[in-house]
DNA sequence: TGTACATCAGTGAACGCGCGTTCACTGATGTAC
DNA sequence: TGTACATCAGTGAACGCGCGTTCACTGATGTAC
């Protein structure tokens, strides 16, 4: 009945079967820690497990095929949550509701985040195609930084340190560098202070997830969430995301 | 010769061995990654994989030698470079120092880093024995932090935020209860702003060693001292480490 | 100092298991005429 | 609409490998008399 030309009955459980193959996997990632096995997805699908061969030619390619799914989620759910926040000069909110959208993602599949963000799969090598997912949830974070440098904010922060030199001053010049090209990769036209900034932030986002999902915490915080918001909060501050000026 | 009872042969022998293994074991760990095999080890020795067993009762056991060993030696690095750091008054300096000694130790034994602070090891449960040494180097930098609060500094850092409710302010319930806890157990005698400032800088410390370490960074940085130096001294300036009293 | 016995490190074979991947095959789905 | 052929999903057996662990054993080291 459909006008256009449907797919043939072989192609859409084709694509059925092959999602249901990278779910029973993430099920097994779940339960088995990082040891993926290609025997055990398809007896868990009933099937033999020379007919994986049919979906994916190894099992790497499989592991790959994850890989990306998680980082395309997780920067899926970044760049929805930076786009519902309505107001977009509120640069604090929205480096609230983008954090927050990631760990929701996270602690909603903490298998997938081990996946990607966890130590490295032995004997597993990511290949090229996953630098591009890798880099979406950072560049949602980075634009929010981005156009709050450019309305103003996130200049003069930190100055009031003494003593030691400031982190923002006499930077060291491979450190300049380094700067430079990061602010030139994300096109974010941040001065070096603001970059480096953003750039801990961002390690300190995702620093605080790894202990949470990695268990390095297990009975030092009762409410995660409410820990995870406070260090949120505490890096929009930092980055000068609140103040009209300086 | 010796007047003191010498150990036997046996004895010296069987001490040799045990060091011997976890030596071998630590660089599989290196070759491939989280999974360590007692037959591969054994191999590696010149030894019947049965040998083992006069040395570890099991592979786990000898995994969590590994771990303890671990923690042992990164908390005794950072131990020492507080120890080593002549002006206790000069907070900043020692939060440096052992800063700097931690990223050493994980940079020379990466993979004695991954093993404590990567993913969870597939069907490996850390056993009690773990948790203390484990403390070892967050008991140093908190000490740090308290000895630097004790002293006047720390506090009213972060109080210019306006806008957004400043971190320190109208804490959760859940979140004040579990600082207490924290700070009640690290004997630091910190307030609740300190306290989680304190924990949020221990967040990206290893957050920023893992990144490095795991390669979630790789050709982002050329200069990952430098790069770490800075973020030091931001959490030093960040934790009010610096100025005499505010 | 010398002998008899106990301790224990290391051997080699085996058990039972799981793994990724290959290959020739059957039988169902799809396509061209 | 019906038949002939091509495509492809899934089977089942096999290859060659590695794993942790047990067990009866040999032979060297240590100890008691």
């Amino acid at each position: 009945m459909p006008e256009t030309k449907a797919p043939t009955l072989r192609a859409r459980v084709r694509a059925e079967m092959t999602a249901e193959i990278k779910r029973v996997a993430l099920e097994h990632l779940a339960v088995d820690g990082s040891a993926l096995s290609l025997r055990a997805v398809a007896r868990d699908m009933g099937m033999v497990s020379s007919a994986l061969y049919r979906y994916f030619p190894s099992r790497d390619e499989l592991l790959t095929a994850l890989i990306i799914d998680a980082y395309d989620g997780l920067g899926l759910a970044a760049e929805e949550a930076d786009a519902a926040s309505a107001a977009r000069e509120d640069f604090a909110g929205r480096w609230l509701a983008v954090g927050h959208a990631i760990r929701a993602w996270a602690v909603a599949k903490p298998h997938e985040y081990a996946l990607i963000y966890g130590s490295p799969i032995p004997g597993y090598a990511a290949p090229v195609d996953t630098v591009g997912p890798a880099n979406r949830p950072v560049v949602v974070l980075a634009r929010i930084v981005a156009e709050a440098a450019a309305a103003g904010r996130c200049s003069a922060v930190d100055a009031s340190a003494g003593g030691l030199p400031s982190p923002a001053d006499s930077l060291a010049p491979a450190l300049a560098a380094d700067l430079t090209q990061i602010s030139d990769f994300l096109a974010t036209g941040t001065d070096h202070p603001t970059t480096a900034r953003f750039l801990a932030a961002l390690t300190q986002l995702f620093g605080a997830l790894s202990f949470e999902l990695f268990g390095r915490l297990n009975n030092v915080f009762s409410d995660y969430a409410a820990w995870y918001d406070w260090q949120l909060r505490s890096m929009a501050s930092y980055l000068g995301l609140l103040e009209e000026s300086a």
